[in-house]
Formats: structure tokens, C-alpha cells, sequence
DNA sequence: GATGAATGAGACTTCATTCAT
DNA sequence: TATGAATGAAGTCTCATTCAT
């Protein structure tokens, strides 16, 4: 793994951990094993460092949220894969989970944030829009719909990693369910 | 407003706007006008402000969420007013609502929070547990269903507070019944 | 002595033995034997620090020029115990005279000085002023004037300080008369 | 130009401007578009990089000085030569006329600069000398006449290029007359 | 109750320099 | 000759906290 790459997983599994707030440039480099002066070198400063990770991990998440979709399929059985892409990739990869969850709530660069989402979930959106379009989806704002079923996986997810509930096949599709049925015209 | 007070309400301040990890000490200090002494001498060092702050706001949620419940209520009508009074607490209060979410993603003094929450929060607590046995509720985790609703109203309320949608009685309607319908059996 | 007085005075001493680009606040922190957060409680910065002792300095200067003066001496005899004011304090003080010296040439912050210096030298620019228009010095810009006489006094100074020539009486008179005569009319 | 000119020419606009102690060699690695590992290919360091520069700067002054120089002319008329010598090559190269003040302060390298200009200024040397003896220039130290002559040539140019005064005929002969009258013996 | 001078650990960052390519 | 990734000591400054008044 490269020094820059060394330095990107081990602030993920940091900031994860212990928060952005504790996070410091001086545990960093302790944990990588790096020297401080090669995170200025490939880092204009620790919050280019944190952008840059949020950037690639919301590309990431991007890509996973559309993964074996068919152009052929119901627009349901799509709601059902986005909704287990999704979550899958927030339970396999808890610590991108929780520094996406951390950042997306942190009071700065929220207008840079705002502009790469909209990016990387155009697909997302499209969806969304078609549902609408088509009288599947109530018709409420688009952003709001998209953002009650983000938030609708990241409960479960976040309950599943703390432990508070344990996963099973049953629950997980009562999950998608609600959460579709949330969404759907009645 | 005694000092106390003074040293409490500049922290919300500072913590809805800056966010737990960029609101210092010195800050507090310079901007609530008080030596920095005087905050020492009310708590006992800056966790306890903080989780003083924390408790007192999440009392007042607790207190705002049951209010005008009338116990005579069908149980869907009272779903609706307590979504509403979490709502309007939250959009009434954007400061307190900023602190409470910051604070519930901070990984530190998770522990005591859940104790907390669990006393404040006893009245929804059984509110959803007899929707469960009454057969109205979907039989999922009781506390995925209440946090599923809180998430839901916290959506909607960022959303409006940050000016992404604007707020309409229509709209909090469809809201709620969007809420409703993900956790009612069908 | 005071926390902030030992601090500037070790600042003085350090600066001008190193010079301003070695001094740095480790080395006044080691040297006053002061904590780091003292210096910061009692200067917004280092910027701040050397500000302060720059002005204070230029103020004594100011004070020291104009001793002994009185209103009904001939002017050359002015000149005279002008420039012994100005070279006293300076040999007297070669540590002063090292930091006003090398901050005048320093190029950060040239605005402010002209203004404080503006006001602390005051009565030896109305003497300056009021010999162009006696016709006792040569009609030569106001502050070049004033500045060769500076420039002299500075250069037999530093010598001296430097022990690059030995101080005597007659040298003095001598350096004050070639002085004279370079500002005079002839 | 070569790397090693472009480095030197870079270093030279940054002391200038600058100033010693804000010019890192970042600044000139990023300046000069050389990478890190020319300069110290070039360079043994920072200090061999400043001290060859000062020691061409040097040199290229005290071959300005002498320039047009004719052993026919008498004294007074070398001196005026000499003095518009030095004069020019500083307002026509202020940025090398800010360096070489610079340096000239900085507390560092002092004695081996004394051992260049030594060589550098012999002539000026030489010709000052031989003012003593022949009994035209007063008897004081003779480096202290150097000294205060050089110094009035830079508070004038120093003036100008601050455009604290304007440049004008009449006032740089009043200005070496000034300057004259002051060494002379009168 | 209230003040604010004082602390020193630790924050982020820049520095001059090296070395494998 | 030239590159630029890597280094780690040292830089300035902020932090939460204490304590004499």
C-alpha cells in the first residue's frame, strides 16, 4: 500500500472510531507509521485529508448503491436491491458507515458536499424521479423521498453494528418493506 | 439570566453553529461575557457542561413530546400529534435540534445517554410497545420502529431548517402518513 | 517583575542577539522562564509581541532624543546634544539599538511604524523643520534630512558596539561635526 | 537561464521582497518551478545558496563602484563618480540593493563577509586611504568614513525606491554635496 | 459566586534536508 | 543533472484547567 493510501485507511479507521473531534493529525501518523510531513505532502492540511477521504468514500457508495441493478427489472425489485446495496455496503464496511454518518452531520464544507452527492447519485435521483413521474411514489420532494429511505438504512445498519438488534433475513425484508411502504402511493 | 444560565445558552449556541468539535472552551468564554473560572466553578470540567446542556434539552424533548396527549385518543391520533410535537420542537428549536442530533452521533458518553434517554422517553416507550401488542404496529424491534419515526421526523425538520424544502401543512401531513404507513401493519 | 515585562525584555535580549528570524518562542519561553500560554494570554501573537516591544522601544527613543533640551539654545548647539542623546542611548542601550535597527529594515508591518514614529518624533521634526526655514540647513527634503542624521549616529554606533573603533571624545565631537556638516548650509 | 540561475534569481526576489527570515526554500522550490533535490544538487544548503548569492551580488557592486573610473580625474570628481556609481546600481536594482541591506544586518556569516568585501571593496579602499593622507578627507577612522559614506547612499536610495522622495537632478548632486561636506575636510 | 493570570500538554503545520530513481 | 516522496525536529499557537484573590 502506498504512504498515501496507508494514511487515507488508517484516518477512516480512526475518525470511525474515536470521531472527528478526537481524531488527531498526531494519532494519524502514530498508527500509520507514517512521518508527519508525508501527510502535508500528499495533503494540503487535515481537512483536505478528511475531504478527500469523504470524496472517495462517497464514490464508493455511489457505484455499490447501483450494483446488479437491470434496466429489466420492476420498479419495486429495483427499490429492494438499492435498498440491500445500500445496506450491505454500510454493514461491510461499518467504519465508512460511520465516518459518512459523522461527516454528513459535521457544520463544514457544506455546499462542496451538496455538489459531489449530486454526482455520484445522479442514477439514485433519476430513479426517484421516474417513481415519481410514473405515480408509483407519493408525490413529495424528491430530495426528502431519497433522503427518508437513506435514513430508513442507516437506522437498521446502525442498530445492526451497535448490536442492538441482531440481523436476519425475516427482519431485513419487514425493513425494506416498511421503508417501501413508506414511499409508495397506498 | 444568571451565569449559569449564560454559560448554557452560549454553548448551545456555539455547539448548533460550530459543532461539538470546534466549540472550545475559550470560545465560550469570550462569547457568554463570564471568566473562565466562573465556568468551573457551575461544572465540573467541559464533558459535564456538555452533558448537563444534553440532559436538560433532552428532558424538554421528552416533556414536549407528550404534550397535549389525551389519553382518550385513538391510537393513530395520537401517533400523529406526537410526530408533530417532535416537529415542532425541533423546528421552534433549530439550535437544540442541531445540539441533540450532534450530540446522539458523538462516539463519547454513549453509555449514560441510552440510560438517560430511557427515562425521559418512557411514555413513547410503552406508546409504541401497545401498538406492537395491540396488533397495530408492525412486529419489528421496538426500538427500530421508534427510531425509524424519529429518523423520519429529523429528515423532515433538517430538510426545512436548512431550506432545502418549505414547510406546508400539506406537506407535514403526507409526511406523517408516509411515517405512519412504514409502521403500521398493512 | 511582571510575567509580560520579563517576556518582552527576554524577547529584547534574544532578538538582538539572534535577530529576528532564530528568536523563536521556544527559545523565549526557555530563556523567561515563562509557560508557552503565558506569552498568549498576554500577546495575540508572536506578531503581537514584537510589536508591542517595537513600539515601546521607539517611544523611549523618542523621549531620550528631546532630554536636556532647552528651548534657548543656539540651534547647532541643539544638533549637538541631539545627536549625543540619540548615540548615548544607543551605546548605552546596544541591545535596544540592535532591535530597532533590524525591525526598521524588517518588511513586515512599515505602515504602522511611519505612523507611531510619526507621533513619538514630533518635536525633532519641528526642529528639523524650522532649521530648513531659518535657512540654517539646506533645503533638502524634511526626512532625508532627518534620516542621513539617523543613519550617521547609527553608523558610529554600531561601531563601536561592533569594536571595529574605540569611543573617545574627540572621535565624538568629530563624527557630530561631519555630521553637521553635511546638513548645514556651507 | 539554468536551474541553478533560476534558483538564484528566485531567492533573490524572495529575500527582497520577503525578507530573510520568511524565505523557506518551499517558497523557492515552489517559485523557482525547480524540484527540491536541484537546489541541493546546486547548493550544499539554504546558507551555501544564500552566501553565494550574496558574494556574486558583492562583487557585481564592487565592480559597479569603480566603473568609469579615469586615475586622471581629481579627488572630488572621483568621489561624486563613485557615489553615482554606487547610487545607480541600487535604484537600477532594488531588489539586490534590499538584499544586500539585509544580509548586511542579519546577525550571521558576519566575519567572513568582512573577509570578502575586503577584497571586493579594495579599491574604494585604496582611494579613501589615499583621500587621509593626501589630506582632503578628514582624519577619522577609516572605515567610519566608508561607512557613513555608503550609508548615505543607501538612506537616499532607500527614499526613492520607497518613493518616500522623488528622484530629481537637482537633489542628487545636493544630496552628494551633502555627503561630500561631510567627509571633506572643510 | 466570580475573576483572570498562569499553566504546559498537545494541536496543526512548516522546515531544511535526504535519497532512491 | 534533475526529480519529488519521505523524513522528523521544531515551529507557532490553542486547549482545558487551576488557583490565588
Amino acid at each position: 500500500m502506498s504512504k498515501r493510501d496507508q494514511i487515507l485507511q488508517t484516518t477512516l479507521e480512526l475518525v470511525s472510531e474515536l470521531g472527528f473531534h478526537a481524531t488527531s493529525v498526531g494519532l494519524i501518523i502514530k498508527k500509520s507509521g507514517v512521518a508527519s510531513g508525508t501527510i502535508y505532502h500528499h495533503f494540503k492540511n487535515k481537512e483536505d485529508l478528511i475531504d478527500t477521504l469523504y470524496s472517495e468514500l462517497k464514490k464508493e457508495l455511489g457505484n455499490a448503491i447501483i450494483s446488479n441493478i437491470d434496466q429489466e427489472m420492476a420498479f419495486k425489485e429495483k427499490f429492494f436491491l438499492i435498498w440491500k446495496n445500500i445496506f450491505r455496503f454500510y454493514i461491510e464496511n461499518p467504519m465508512k458507515f460511520e465516518f459518512l454518518e459523522d461527516y454528513a452531520n459535521s457544520p463544514f464544507v457544506r455546499k462542496e458536499i451538496k455538489v459531489i452527492s449530486q454526482s455520484y447519485y445522479k442514477p439514485l435521483i433519476n430513479y426517484f424521479e421516474s417513481g415519481i413521474q410514473m405515480g408509483i411514489l407519493r408525490s413529495l420532494p424528491l430530495h426528502f423521498l431519497i433522503n427518508i429511505v437513506f435514513g430508513n438504512v442507516a437506522t437498521l445498519a446502525r442498530m445492526i453494528i451497535m448490536e442492538e438488534i441482531e440481523i436476519a433475513d425475516e427482519l431485513l425484508i419487514n425493513a425494506i418493506q416498511s421503508s417501501w411502504d413508506s414511499v409508495k402511493i397506498n
